[in-house]
DNA sequence: AGATATTTGCAACTCAATTGCATTAAGAGT
DNA sequence: ACTCTTAATGCAATTGAGTTGCAAATATCT
């Protein structure tokens, strides 16, 4: 069931990681397109995003707002599970990982849980600190 | 800056909500193009639905998979914010709302948070039963 | 019924993501 | 170092969701 695939180390993998390693947050497809600045083409950049979230060395998810991004895998350890909240910020739009804030909730018989999602949209300090003058 | 618009009431408005009401779980667009068989068209449907969540009809919510769904207001009551958890099914895809469940959570200082998304996956009661004898 | 602005249909378009296929290049074996 | 196998890549074309502009239709008010 589980087909073993021989990996390649490749110049586009090897980019494509560290951009996403020295990133503090979640990364479009677009964010590491402009990053990578033409070493690759687009469909490059999809399908080693793909390898990368098999692999484990990434993880994929899905903004508020519908948009996916991208984000190494750092503090992950064990479980690959991502409990914690994501926090999007409504002005500057930054998707960050907020590790030591996970929700704490019950789901009824029957309801077998493999995987989470938890996304808050609002502002983060840097934004509510500078807009705050405005209101 | 509340822009006032008078709304009417259309032949497509009125059949896309009673389609959101009788469902359970939320419906993609496609859903509703299917369920409203040619009654309008496909650019109708997208209008009336941002309609319905301008005026509280409806709820927008992305799914796990990134895959946008709409879901008429029921138990919202007063605050039309989804603070509960959703339920989506890996087995049956179907995405539903655990009114009864809400996440504790605490941000820290200078988040300021004005929406959330918690979105579950895993097996659904009904799939779980189904699928058990098979492992 | 008539005036007015909302709503709709249509066609064209944008944008993210996928696919097929020929070519390139890892990396294992010799 | 050379060869072989197959993963990885580039390119072009395609899919599918969602949007936009504009003319025609229609709900609502008087």
């Amino acid at each position: 069931m589980a087909e073993k695939v021989k990996r390649r180390k490749t110049q586009a993998k090897t980019a494509i990681v560290d951009i996403l390693k020295q990133s503090t947050q979640a990364m479009t497809h677009q964010d590491i397109e402009l990053a990578l600045d033409g070493l690759c083409n687009r469909v490059t950049i999809y399908r080693v995003l793909d390898r990368l979230v098999k692999e484990d060395l990434a993880h994929k998810l899905v903004d508020v707002d519908g948009v996916t991004k991208y984000l190494a895998c750092r503090d992950c350890g064990e479980n690959h599970l991502h409990h914690h909240v994501h926090f999007s910020c409504e002005q500057c739009g930054e998707l960050t990982c907020l590790y030591h804030v996970v929700p704490k909730f019950t789901l009824s018989e029957g309801y077998h849980l493999s995987e989470v999602n938890f996304t808050v949209r609002g502002d983060c300090p840097k934004c509510s600190a500078t807009s705050s003058a405005a209101e």
